[in-house]
DNA sequence: TTTTTTCTGAGGTACGTACCTAAAAATGTT
DNA sequence: AACATTTTTAGGTACGTACCTCAGAAAAAA
C-alpha cells in the first residue's frame, strides 16, 4: 500500500494539519519541522495522491490554446485535436479550449493575454510569432500564476517557458535530406515556398534545409524563398514566373502549413510528377496529394500529441511537478504514402 | 459543474443506492428502472468520476508485459519504457511490470498465462508469436476477467483482443519505398535479412517490401530472405556468401529488431557507404549506425508510446470504457539522421 | 388475502486529501 | 514569572463514488 498523509504524519511525529501545511506550502511551520516532514517523505517514499487531492479541492483545470485566427486546414486540425483532447481529458477534470486571436497583431494578442486572470484559466498554450510585447505579456502571465507554454511556434531554448513542438531547424534539415536523397545525383534547382519569411519558424526551417542540401547534395541549388502571403493570385503568379525562369527546377520545398495553394499552382504550370515536392503538416489536402503522388513526402508533427502534451505540461507545472520529458517530445514525422 | 451521482438520482427519480446498482451492474433492479436511470444519464450528461470511484474502491491496477527472454537491445528498450511508464502512471495508481518468458516455447508461455489469476494482475500485454495454444490461453485469460492486448507482435485484425503496434505490412512497404527512392534509377539487387522468417511479423514485412519494390522500382530485384537465427557466425557466413555471389547488391533491408550482427557483417565484407541500408527499431546501435552513415534509414515504432498505449487500453477495457482510438495508433516512424 | 420474493430507499462508513476552527503547547519577550 | 506570539495539535467537514445493511414498498406467488 502506498503511504498516506496519515502515515507521513506518524513517521514525522507531527499531526496531519502540520503535514498539510508543509505539503501545500502554507505558513506557520518552523524550519525544523518542515525539514523533519520532508525527511519523512523521503524515508517512507510518500507520493501525494493527486486524485484524492484534486477531489478534495474539487479542482478542475481550464486551459486555453491561443491560435491564429487566420490559417486554413492546419488550424482546423488543431482545433479538432483540442476538442478531442478535451474529450479524453474529461475524466481527469481538465478542459481545454481553442481561442482564435489575431496573433500577428501584437497589440491584439497582448490585450487578450493581459486580460486573462487566474479566475478564467489555469494555463494557456500560445501559438504566436514572437515580439517583445508578447514576450512581456507572457512573463506577466507567469507571474500572475497562469502557466504558459509556447505552442508549435517560437523558440525552444531562449525563454524560460516550456515549449511544445518540433525543432524547426531539424525539420528543415529532414526535408532537405529527403529532397536530396529522393532527387538523386542529377543536378537541378529547388524552389522554396513560404507564406512569409518573417517568422522565426520559417527562417529556421530554411536554414536547416540549406545546411543539408548545400553540404551533402552539392549538385542541387536552392532558389531564394518565394513568399505567397497566403494570396492565391500572387501564389500563382510568382510560382509560374519562377518555373518559367528556371526550367531546370526539379524540386520544391513548401515550408508553411498551408500547402494547397503552392501545390496547385505548381501542378498547373509544370509536370509535378517529374518533381520532388516536400511539404509540411498533415492535412486532408496534403494527405490526398501524397496519395496521388503530387507530393512526395510530408514533414509533420502529430497535432493530437502536441495538444495533449501541452495540456500535460501545464498541469504538471500547476501541480508543481516536473513534466515527464521523454513523453513530451514532439517527433518530426516523415510521412510517405505507405505510412500515412 | 459536472453532474454527480446525486444529481443523477434526483433526475431519475430514484435513490443513490439504485443509481449505484445500475452504474455498477449489480443485480436487483427492474428493467424499467435501469432504463430510467440510463435515460437520465443521457439527459444530464453524467460521466462517472473515475478518480473518485477508484479512490473509493481503493483500486489500483497491475499490468504485466510478457516479453521474450531472448533478444537484445530492443527488448531492453522495452523494459526501460515499461519502467518509465510505470513511473509516469504511478500517480494514477497503476503499475506495470515486465516479465521475460521463453515466448517461443508455446508450452512455457501457455503455462505462465494459465497460472495468472485476477488476484495477481488486471491485464497483460503479450508479445509472443502466435500459436493455437497461445491463442487458447489468451481466450481463457479474457474469460477469467483479465484484460489482454497483443503487444507489437501478432495479427491486428484477426482476433478479438486489442492490438498495440504497427502494421507490419505497411512498415515493410515504407521500407521498400525508402529503399527504392534512395537507390535511384540504377538497377541492382537487394539483400533481405531476418532472424527468422517463421514469424508472421517478418512475413508481413517482407510482403509489404516486395509489393512496393516490385511494383514501383522494377530496376531492383530482391534476393531471398537470409535467416540469421540470431547466430553471429552464421550471420557472418551467409552475408559474406551472399555479397560475394551477388556483387551487384546495392541495398539491404534488415527486418528484425536486432540489426547489429547483420550491419556489422555487411560492414566487414562490403563498402557499406555505397549501399542503402534500411533497418528496424531504434536502439543505441541503430542510432549510432544512422549517425555515422552505416544505416540510411530506420523504420521504428515509439516503444514508450506503445507501452503507455497498451496500459491505457487495458485500463479502459477494465473500466468498461472504449479506448480513445485516435490516441492509441502506433505510427510507423521513419528516422533519418536529422530527425533522431 | 396472505405470503413470499423482488425491488427500492435511507442511511451509514470508507477512500486520501484539503481546509477550517479552536485550543493546546512551545517559544520568545519583558 | 507573566505575558505575547508563534507553532502545533485535535477534531471536524467536504469532495464524488463504492459498498454495506436494514427496513420498507411493490410485485408476484400462494
Amino acid at each position: 500500500m502506498r503511504p498516506t498523509t496519515k502515515d507521513l504524519a506518524k513517521e514525522a511525529g507531527v499531526s496531519l494539519a502540520t503535514v498539510d501545511r508543509v505539503l501545500n506550502g502554507r505558513s506557520g511551520v518552523k524550519e525544523r519541522t518542515i525539514k523533519a516532514v520532508n525527511e519523512a517523505i523521503e524515508k517512507i517514499g510518500f507520493v501525494r495522491n493527486m486524485q484524492a487531492a484534486n477531489l478534495a479541492r474539487s479542482k478542475s483545470y481550464r486551459f486555453q490554446f491561443i491560435l491564429p485566427d487566420t490559417g486554413g486546414e492546419f488550424r482546423n486540425m488543431l482545433l479538432a485535436s483540442i476538442k478531442e483532447a478535451n474529450h479524453s481529458f474529461s475524466s481527469e477534470s481538465t478542459a481545454a479550449q481553442g481561442k482564435q486571436i489575431a496573433v500577428n497583431d501584437p497589440h491584439a494578442i497582448t490585450n487578450y493575454i493581459t486580460a486573462l486572470s487566474v479566475d478564467d484559466v489555469d494555463g494557456v498554450a500560445i501559438m504566436a510569432p514572437e515580439s517583445p510585447q508578447v514576450r512581456d505579456a507572457i512573463a506577466r502571465l507567469s507571474e500572475r500564476g497562469i502557466e504558459v507554454v509556447q505552442f508549435l511556434s517560437g523558440q525552444p531554448k531562449a525563454s524560460k517557458v516550456d515549449f511544445v513542438g518540433i525543432d524547426n531547424h531539424a525539420a528543415g534539415s529532414t526535408a532537405g535530406h529527403i529532397m536530396g536523397r529522393f532527387l538523386g545525383p542529377e543536378p537541378g534547382k529547388i524552389m522554396v515556398i513560404s507564406e512569409t519569411m518573417q517568422s522565426r519558424d520559417a527562417i529556421e526551417r530554411r536554414l536547416g534545409f540549406d545546411e543539408i542540401v548545400n553540404s551533402q547534395f552539392g549538385q542541387l541549388s536552392i532558389l531564394p524563398s518565394l513568399e505567397t502571403y497566403g494570396n492565391e493570385n500572387r501564389t500563382n503568379l510568382i510560382i509560374r514566373q519562377c518555373l518559367e525562369n528556371n526550367p531546370d527546377i526539379c524540386g520544391a520545398y513548401i515550408m508553411n502549413a498551408e500547402a494547397q495553394l503552392p501545390v496547385t499552382a505548381i501542378d498547373q504550370t509544370a509536370d509535378i510528377s517529374q518533381m520532388v515536392l516536400v511539404a509540411h503538416e498533415r492535412t486532408t489536402f496534403t494527405e490526398a496529394a501524397l496519395r496521388d503522388d503530387r507530393i512526395d513526402a510530408i514533414i509533420a508533427q502529430n497535432t493530437g500529441h502536441a495538444v495533449r502534451s501541452a495540456i500535460r505540461i501545464m498541469r504538471a507545472r500547476h501541480e508543481q511537478r516536473e513534466p515527464f520529458a521523454s513523453q513530451e517530445t514532439i517527433r518530426i514525422e516523415i510521412l510517405l504514402k505507405q505510412n500515412l
